[in-house]
RNA sequence: UGUCCUGUGGUGUAAUUGGCAACACGUCUGAUUCUGGAUCAGAAGAGUCCAGGUUCGACCCCUGGCAGGACAACCA
């Protein structure tokens, strides 16, 4: 009984989704099937919480050896856009998820879904209600006191019919009538109080164009594309939950066949130091809190990528932050930690120097230049090395070097040894300032027997990383940092909104050297800066002029020792 | 003062038809290291919202509370 082996026995738990799943599957449900859907409305960007439904629903499918459908739930003309639908496909398809050929759009469905309301029309269980918005809003009670019945409640199924015909037909303007499912107005359910299933709307639709001026709503929409689909199990978030009753009426009443799905609903994916709601990152791009959907800040799919996010880190959090019915916030930590494990074991390890300061070697030899070698990955020898070069005068990181350190200072200062990372041990000899006290030059020896690679007993308790001055390439270099300063930006004090959470230091553009070799590198293109952290190469970048965005830091324990 | 959902370490998620609470992240030690990274070894941290009840035995079942969330768009 080994530790290995009780660990992959732990995780074949299964969460609530696979064990009703499995029951179902045993039980024969559906013949067998299991057949699930992504539904997003065409209306904003996907966030890092569309991920978690994504991995579920193509992950469930995948599982259990079934299919997952793509379907725009394109039902309200006035807020969606090509654009959106676009965006959502690109980056379904980047986290690495293949809807083959079911790409579906409720839209599709238009004509169909007419004529189911018509059938629910006829047998007297819908009808056009001619009160205005407001009317309706005010006549549907409220939670806790019962809706009143539209005076139209109880028109005849012809009358009904006609009228549905007109709306359709474009006869009424926006909002004079809608069609109403005739349900219960004392339900404690108030989704079931006579709701609305058709507005009329003189929109133009993005796939549909001006061939429609009613539209239908989500509920009545979405059930039955689940069913039109044949969708075995329906899985959406919590706030659906109340609907479901009227997802089952519908189905109830119109004589379906085949399989009837069902919906279960699951714990939206919260995440500290960062807002999730559309609306909310709507008004972050519209405002120019950021630079767009896809800034390195944002959580959306889009903005993890450039950041420099993959979509196996994704897939990895997806699946560590488990799938519940209870609200939960999962902390930032986590999905940093996906990111390392990930560029950890696959991000070519490079040198740059952030902030700069000029080290001159005095026993080096003037105009001399060697090409060291640098391991491309300790995690992965067998990629082998790379050149770098090296000579008299180089730049290092200004916080490696201090002229009165503190006890556990393992870097450089007077009369120090540390070693340079790839090539020697060098000391300290001592340093040149400007008037202001500034420091401008570190001077240092090095010793040649200690190259890299020699055997060399004598032991430094520090190695620093470094760029040659005359072969460094200045880089633009985007240090980002969470986007709100505190972990619950959703919920600011009274008075005040999730606008003044927004962390003033989210970005820091800096101008940092970097070793020659990134010359070539191309956008996308991951690195670790050797104990600095993960960058990785924006779209922003021109020849002779690299931009990074720095995706995470390295994990330091020096720096959190020194916090306390 | 309605209906529904949910309460397990700091944060998440488990506990196979009731059998003295496990895993991950985080935190803290130590070893190791040419990244204060990674890796390895280990530790602390919950007695399962509360109170009753059933039972030899309850996170799990029952009753009653309490707390949090959702629901009153012609949004999804």
């Amino acid at each position: 009984m080994n530790t290995a082996e009780n660990k992959s026995e732990s995780s074949n738990s299964l969460n609530f989704l696979e064990q009703i799943i499995e029951k179902n599957l045993k039980e024969n449900l559906h013949g067998g099937k299991v057949h699930t859907r992504f539904p997003p409305e065409p209306n904003g960007y996907l966030h890092i919480g569309h991920a978690k439904s994504i991995c579920l629903n193509f992950g469930l499918a995948k599982k259990y050896a079934g299919k997952c459908n793509l379907r725009f739930d394109d039902t309200n003309p006035t807020k969606e856009s090509i654009e959106y639908v676009n965006a959502i496909r690109e980056d379904i398809a980047w986290l690495g998820f293949d809807w083959e050929e079911r790409e579906y759009y409720a839209s599709d469905y238009f004509e169909k879904l007419y004529e189911m309301a018509v059938t629910l029309i006829n047998k007297g269980k819908a009808y056009v209600c001619d009160m205005s918005g407001e009317e309706i809003a005010a006549g549907r009670g409220t939670p806790s006191t019962p809706g009143r019945i539209s005076p139209w409640r109880d028109r005849k199924p012809e009358e009904s019919l006609a009228l549905f015909q007109k709306m359709r037909d474009g006869e009424f303007p926006d909002g004079s009538r809608v069609l109403r499912a005739k349900i219960d107005m004392t339900s404690p359910n108030m989704h079931m109080r006579d709701p609305v299933m058709y507005r009329i709307m003189h929109a133009e639709h993005h796939r549909t164009g001006a061939q429609w001026c009613i539209y239908p709503m989500y509920d009545w929409a979405h059930g039955q594309s689940d069913y039109l689909e044949q969708i075995t199990h329906s899985i959406c978030t919590l706030e659906f939950d109340v609907h479901r009753p009227l997802y089952d009426w519908f189905l109830d009443n119109l004589d379906i066949s085949g399989i009837r799905p069902r919906q279960f609903e699951f714990a939206r994916l919260n995440l500290n130091y960062t807002v999730m709601s559309k609306r909310k990152l709507l008004e972050l791009v519209e405002k120019g809190f950021v630079t767009g959907w896809d800034d390195p800040r944002m959580p959306t799919i889009s903005g993890l990528r450039r950041r420099g996010y993959t979509p196996a880190s994704i897939r990895s959090f997806s699946d560590k932050v488990g799938v519940a019915k209870r609200n939960n916030v999962i902390d930032m930590a986590l999905l940093e930690h996906c990111i390392r494990e990930d560029l950890n074991k696959n991000a070519p390890r490079v040198m740059a120097v952030l902030d700069p300061v000029r080290l001159i070697i005095d026993n080096y030899p003037e105009g001399q230049t060697e090409e060291l070698d640098g391991l491309r990955n300790p995690e992965k020898p067998e990629n082998g090395y790379r050149k770098v070069p090296f000579s008299k005068e180089l730049f290092i990181e200004r916080a490696d070097f201090m002229e009165d350190p503190p006890k556990k200072f393992f870097r450089l200062s007077p009369g120090n040894e540390v070693r340079l990372k790839y090539a020697y041990i060098i000391r300290c000899e001592h340093v040149v300032k400007d008037e202001s006290g500034h420091i401008t030059e570190i001077h240092c020896t090095y010793d040649p027997e200690t190259k890299s690679g020699m055997d060399v007993q004598r032991k430094v308790k520090g190695t620093l990383h470094w760029v040659s001055a005359d072969h460094a390439l200045p880089a633009e270099v985007r240090l980002y940092d969470r986007l709100f300063s505190v972990p619950n930006p959703d919920e600011p004090e009274q008075g005040k909104s999730f606008i003044d959470k927004l962390n003033p230091d989210s970005v820091n553009t800096i101008t940092a050297l970097v070793e020659p070799g990134l010359a070539d590198a191309s956008p996308g293109d991951k690195f670790q800066f050797e104990r600095t952290g993960y960058f990785c190469i924006d779209n922003d970048s021109k020849k002779g002029r690299q931009v990074f965005n720095r995706t995470v830091t390295l994990r330091d324990s020096w720096q959190k020792s020194m916090g306390r």
